[in-house]
DNA sequence: AATGAATGAGTTTTCATTCAT
DNA sequence: AATGAATGAAAACTCATTCAT
């Protein structure tokens, strides 16, 4: 599992010194401090591992980042995370499942590609409040889109009256929920087939629980 | 001895020279540790830090528990996770809402009387095997009564079929994914009404989704 | 010239722990830093010589000064420096040049005995406004009573009418100028007998200046 | 070439790509570097500042200073004090006051122009031999010609019969103790008016001391 | 010639753990 | 049993110096 991706570019021979860009050399810190985090979390990797994944120096790390606690920051500068790539276009008829578990998908791929990133945030989340900040920043644009999306549905009378901003964070729960699935039990393996799978089962929980429904025309898949 | 529900006992009030029994001067010991890895996580708080919570000297600490790790096991060594105290009676008719609320409830009422366990076990188990085997080993009791208590109500027809395992872990998952925002966002002073509030829309999320009931009887509170 | 004064009291055998008393340790500890800085100034030494030098090890040192800087500035948290000895009795007649010996020669004993100190001071001095403060509180009492006695002497017509502020810290700066000397020349060996012997010329020099004098019954020594 | 009386020439206005002789940078990288030396200490400046400081890239510096103590001794490869421009013509009767008062005066000139080297040779000779060296190689011309004017007006009777060695380097000492103070307390800003004030009564004290003189005819000023 | 990215030995500081008392 | 002074290995961070470009 060890990848060391200290790709030697082309001129082989492996000089002593490579000169990379700077935006190059910043990715690749950042890349191992993040990997290094999400397997032993922040306080229990050390600058001199980081170097060594990143096949440096431990003095390079702080050109590009004056302290330790700037690398855990680093990812925070660019914007990981895009913003909702699913277009709710909701045309009338809306075809509520389809649109959940579009949704549910959405976050779970993107989630899923920044997995090391969610998992370093998560821990660090319950015992800093700057992380708990950053957190909900990211999880905010969702909210508000998934907010406006029930009251529509409410208002149109497809779904019951609930509380809409408990039942919201009640979804977003869900979808972390994978998270911590994923993290401790470390399932890492699951394939996309069976994230997919996942994905069905929420989609449909959430939409029609548990329960027996006495008309059987909804159940998909 | 005292499995504490005081999570928060007061930070030593110099009570000068206590003569105690052994028993309960480790139980002094391991709870001053685990109120401080609630408050700033395990690695951030120092063996000093606890010998002054705990109004000893450093030394005694290690008198009884022989490395900081194994103070963090401390709490594993009791049974401080009571069984499921709710009664399955299960006799028929079945109130499943009834059911499932009653546990959902008694969950969250464990948990929250241990949050502070609660936190440093999630805290731990993002980076530490042993921690997620710890807290597999919590939930298992559990786990178990709901899987039992799944496959008989599918018998019974009362719920569709789904998958019992992956349903099963998935509520535990989200219960704790939950429980987890709660501690997040430290709503600690949330009273217990309003805790009791969000158990009932858990519930009904769960058992009956968010989709409008073509019968209305089902709708509860 | 090394002298390393770690005296074994007195118990032999050389424990590998000592236990000391904290105020006999702290001591120890400042006393081998302000050697070391003397010797190469504060920057060029390291916290893991004074450890070498104070025969303990790095991290005591911690324990004892917060950080190096506080070890600076170990010195000024006793009174180091005794105001002046010397009293001034002044009963007329004055003989001025007993009473300006006695006070220059005082000053000399004083920071001869704090040579090590004022050599950190002074060094520390060209680069700290701190340091400088230091200086100014350390030189402060002298200085008033030397006003105080310049101006008793021009009112009673024994001195020309010059400008007491200039001339005291003149006559300041001519002390310093000793160890300037002693600390350039590193004539550190100078005995007491020819101490005594610059303190005669600086006593003359300033009363009298090098100008013959048309009078020869003021000619001391 | 440039000996620099622009002691602060302003920190590098950016002038893009200057094309300059290897005498010319050399020149600048030396200035930037006593610049700071003398602001901060040789120890507590960097490389990376001094780089700044002259405009140009770290590794620059090494190209013309093999190392860091070289730029430290930078400035005497140049014969940048300069003998004492004073003429001592001494030509019978010989005004003391006027020579004295002009020997003085030219010190301090000549320091007050190179008081950042000053301040730096002074702060490194507390714990550098190399620099009392350097030091002493610097005041012996001067020294010479005070003895030499001393010794004439001794025999001349003008003089009491000192001892010339210990007072020619008293009075340097003296002067440089009191250039010291000066630096200290950045009295920088003390315009040529007030330092000849105090070049006078230095001369004065040096000449007469403070005692009142009986014939009223050597007052000067 | 000039750059500035990269180095690595060295620095201060922390902290779990030991041990004389 | 309890203390707390002492330890020393390791941590984050610095910086003069090197070297590929």
């Amino acid at each position: 599992m060890v990848t060391a991706n200290n790709a030697y570019s082309g001129s082989s021979a492996a000089p002593k010194r490579k000169r990379l860009g700077a935006e190059q050399r910043r990715e690749m810190i950042a890349r191992a401090a993040l990997k290094l985090f999400a397997e032993r979390g922040y306080e229990r990797t050390t600058t001199k591992e980081i170097a060594r994944e990143a096949g440096i120096s431990e003095g390079t790390i702080f050109k590009y980042f004056p302290t330790k606690h700037d690398l855990l920051l680093a990812f925070f500068s660019r914007e990981v995370f895009a913003p909702l790539t699913v277009i709710f276009k909701l045309e009338e008829p809306i075809d509520d499942y389809q649109v959940l578990r579009a949704l549910i998908a959405d976050r779970f791929r993107l989630w899923h590609r920044h997995r090391n990133l969610m998992k370093v945030i998560i821990g660090e989340a319950l015992f800093s409040r700057e992380m708990v900040a950053h957190l909900n920043r990211l999880t905010a644009p969702a909210l508000g889109i998934l907010r406006e999306y029930f009251r529509r549905r409410i208002r149109g009378g497809a779904f019951r009256a609930f509380d809409v901003e408990v039942v919201s964070q009640g979804l977003m729960s869900y979808l972390l929920t994978y998270f911590f699935r994923w993290i401790l039990l470390e399932a890492d393996n699951e394939n996309a087939a069976a994230r997919m799978a996942v994905v069905d089962e929420l989609t449909g929980l959430f939409l029609y629980g548990v329960m027996r429904r006495p008309d059987p025309e909804h159940t998909h898949a």
